[in-house]
DNA sequence: AAATGTTTGAAACATACGTTTCAAACAGCG
DNA sequence: CGCTGTTTGAAACGTATGTTTCAAACATTT
């Protein structure tokens, strides 16, 4: 049973060290000393850095896209041809996203962090990788957005849905200091659930704000 | 006049190549042979990678940040004691941003990308350097925003703050691309102006949302 | 139990980094 | 000009990185 071992803590040292530091500033031997195994053991199992970290992204997103194209299947047909609710397309994101992280509350915010590296950093090979991995159920994501609000032009929907990615990305991925910060501050403390409780309006509200052509 | 063109060129190039690629990944040997200046001109000029990094930020946020300085204060007389209204400060914001790249619009999104990365990467010391230097005038702006929006509870209103940070610096962090993207997509072509005439609206209409205590 | 294929451990490898050194080139000024 | 303090250039320093090597330990199958 050792054998898995090695490399589960391997990804699990990894995927914290990487989230905490990025990408190029955790070295191999941070990572293998975090997780007690022989340095060496990396390559063995991954045969590089690059693809460690593309194992770290793929340990995540296989499933959490298979379980999001699922629902995604299933809301499309508890639809039929009535048009879709911004508001709840939000929610089935983001319980989609609890449930990943499911055990490990912690475990959103972490690849929240990793998902706002992969576009801040200059690694190529992992916006490839994503792209060509998970692009699909992305798009079809996309594409029921897009019917929600048919009054919006494509510019103006391309604009916000970024606008929404951002705000989500950013306070997602330091959610762990930013309620550290709300408990010092004002002295109360939320969970990720309830952050999001709070992020869902707030984007739907921005999203639908009047168009001023 | 050679004299300090080589700290300028040392400071544009890597202001141009940390926004690309992060900190730890642009070494001094990619800036001094971007800059065509020698190695050793860095720790000669700025003593280290780590005051370069500095170096950097104050260029753009010491005048930046004096000139916001003065809108607020300008702001706050001819306000007296109204209410202010946020999508004006939005708007002031955005004006002196603007501003603080005329002559180069693309300064914007590559200063809105170290912002990002100063927060995203592990850099301690520039988190200390920004809060000890420039914490003035953005609390000065906080309480502003706190005086617009009195029907928030704190709670709220620190989430709905974070939130709007987070739209903002994400897709102007991005907009270099992200108009690319557009462009390429929707055949229209945007500047950063653009982008942030449609930002203001959504920031505004999402902070003002209903609020389901 | 023996043999085989897989996994680990300790050490070395080549390379790239930030930093330092020190002599040469340059500036401004008497 | 000759001198003094400042800036540059080429090379080296020590350290840390990702990767490779190869023998030892292990697990699995016959």
């Amino acid at each position: 049973m050792a054998q898995k071992d090695t490399a589960k803590s391997i990804l699990n040292a990894a995927e914290e060290l990487f989230s905490e530091r990025g990408f190029a500033e955790t070295s191999l031997r941070n990572i293998t000393s975090k997780a007690s195994v022989n340095l060496a053991a990396v390559n063995y199992h991954f045969g590089s850095k690059k693809e460690l970290i593309q194992a770290v992204f793929a340990r995540f997103l296989t499933p959490f896209c298979a379980d999001l194209d699922g629902s995604l299947e299933e809301f499309e047909a508890r639809l039929g041809d009535q048009t879709p609710q911004l508001a709840d397309l939000l929610r089935l994101l983001a319980e989609n996203s609890l449930a990943a992280g499911k055990g490990n509350p912690r475990r959103v915010g972490i690849f929240m962090r990793l998902l706002g590296l992969a576009y801040s950093q200059e690694q190529g090979h992992l916006r490839k990788f994503l792209r060509k991995e998970y692009g699909a159920v992305f798009a079809r994501f996309m594409s029921l957005v897009t019917a929600a609000s048919p009054e919006l032009d494509d510019q103006e929907r391309f604009w916000r849905i970024h606008f929404m990615l951002g705000a989500t990305v950013f306070t997602l991925s330091g959610v762990e200091s930013l309620t550290a910060m709300a408990e010092h501050d004002l002295g109360v403390s939320t969970g990720i659930e309830g952050v999001i409780d709070r992020l869902v309006p707030f984007l739907s509200s921005g999203f639908q704000a009047p168009h001023q052509g």
